[in-house]
DNA sequence: GTCTATATTCCGATAGAC
DNA sequence: GTCTATCGGAATATAGAC
C-alpha cells in the first residue's frame, strides 16, 4: 500500500471515530511512522485529503453499485446494508454523517464532496427500491427516493444512537427496516 | 439574561451549527462581547460547559414533557416533531446527533451527559407511542420503544441528510414518519 | 518522498489587578 | 465579574536539505 493510501484509509478511520475537527496531521504522522511535513507533500492542506477522502468513498460505492447489478434487489440491498452493519463492529459512524454535522465548519469545496458522496448513495439506495418494488419482493406506498431517504437516514442514525443507548440497538433498528421492506 | 446563560445559547448554536470541536471560547467572547478569560469565570474548562449545555438540554426536555403531559398524544407527538422543525429553520442540526458523531472525541464526563439526554428523549417518545397506540390513534406492531428509537432517529437524520440534498426532503420525512404512524 | 527546522496562528487555561 | 497579560501546547503549513 502506498503511503498516500495509507494517510486516506487511517484519515477514514479518524473522521467516523472522532470527527474530521478532532484528528490532527500528527495522529496521522504517529500512526503510519512519518512526520507531518511528509503528509503536507500527499496533501497540501487539510481539505485536500477530506476531499480525497470523499472522493475515495464516492468511487468506492459506485464499484459496489457495479459489483453488484446483476444481483436481485435483495442481494443489492443486503449489501447496502452491509456497509452499516461493518461500521457498526468498529464502533464508528459513517462518513456521511460524520461530516454532515460538521458541514458548516468545513471548507465549501469539501462540503460539495460530502454532497455528491450523499447524493450517489441515495441514488444508489433509490434504484434498488424501484426495481425491488417491480418486482413485487419490496412493499412500500411512498416515492422511491422518499423511501431511501428514510432508509438510509435510519441506518446513518442507529449507528449514531447506538452509541448512546446500547449497541443491540443497532441490529434491533436493521432488522425492522428489513421486515418492514419485505412485509 | 446572565452572561452565564447568554454563553450556554450560544454555545448551543454553535454546537449544532458547526460541532463542539469546531468553535472556540474566543468564538464565544467575539459575540457576547467579553474576553475569553471571563468565560472561564463560569465554566472553568470547555468540558464544564458542554456538561452545563447537556444538562439545560434535559432540563428543558423534561419541562416541555411536563407541560404537555395532559394533552392528547397527537398533540405530545407533533410537540415532540417541533423541537426539530424548529431546528430546521435555523438550518442546524440536533444535538443529539452532532455529539452522537464526535462522542469518541469528548471528555467521558460529557460523552456520559449526552446518553443522559438522550435516554431521556427516547423515554419520553416511547411513552407517548405507547399512549396513542392504547387509545388506538398510533398504529404499529412493533416494541415502542423500537419505534421510538426509529422515530427519533429519522428526525435526527432528516436534519443531517437535508443539509446534503435539499431542504424540502425534511418535512417529506416528517410528513411521511407522521402518516406512518397514523395509517 | 521524507526529513529537520521553523513560522504562524489558534486555543484552552491561569494569575492577578480592578 | 471582567479585565490585561501571559503561558503552554497543539495545529496547519512552509522552506529547504537529503
Amino acid at each position: 500500500m502506498t503511503t498516500k493510501q495509507k494517510i486516506i484509509l487511517l484519515s477514514d478511520e479518524l473522521v467516523r471515530e472522532r470527527g474530521f475537527n478532532a484528528f490532527s496531521f500528527y495522529d496521522l504522522s504517529k500512526a503510519i511512522g512519518i512526520k507531518t511535513a511528509s503528509i503536507h507533500y500527499h496533501f497540501p492542506t487539510k481539505t485536500d485529503l477530506g476531499i480525497e477522502l470523499l472522493r475515495y468513498h464516492t468511487e468506492k460505492t459506485k464499484e459496489l453499485r457495479e459489483k453488484v447489478k446483476d444481483q436481485s434487489p435483495e442481494k443489492k440491498f443486503s449489501t447496502f446494508l452491509s456497509i452499516y452493519t461493518k461500521i457498526k463492529t468498529e464502533h464508528k459512524v459513517c462518513i456521511v454523517g460524520s461530516l454532515a454535522t460538521d458541514l458548516h465548519s468545513l471548507d465549501p469545496k469539501m462540503a460539495a464532496e460530502v454532497k455528491v458522496l450523499a447524493a450517489e448513495i441515495l441514488n444508489w439506495v433509490t434504484e434498488i427500491l424501484k426495481e425491488g418494488k417491480a418486482q413485487k419482493i419490496f412493499h412500500f406506498e411512498i416515492a422511491a427516493r422518499t423511501k431511501a431517504l428514510i432508509i438510509i437516514g435510519s441506518m446513518l442514525a442507529a449507528l449514531q444512537l447506538s452509541r448512546l443507548t446500547t449497541d443491540k440497538d443497532f441490529d434491533l433498528i436493521k432488522k425492522t427496516l428489513l421486515n418492514d421492506l419485505k412485509k
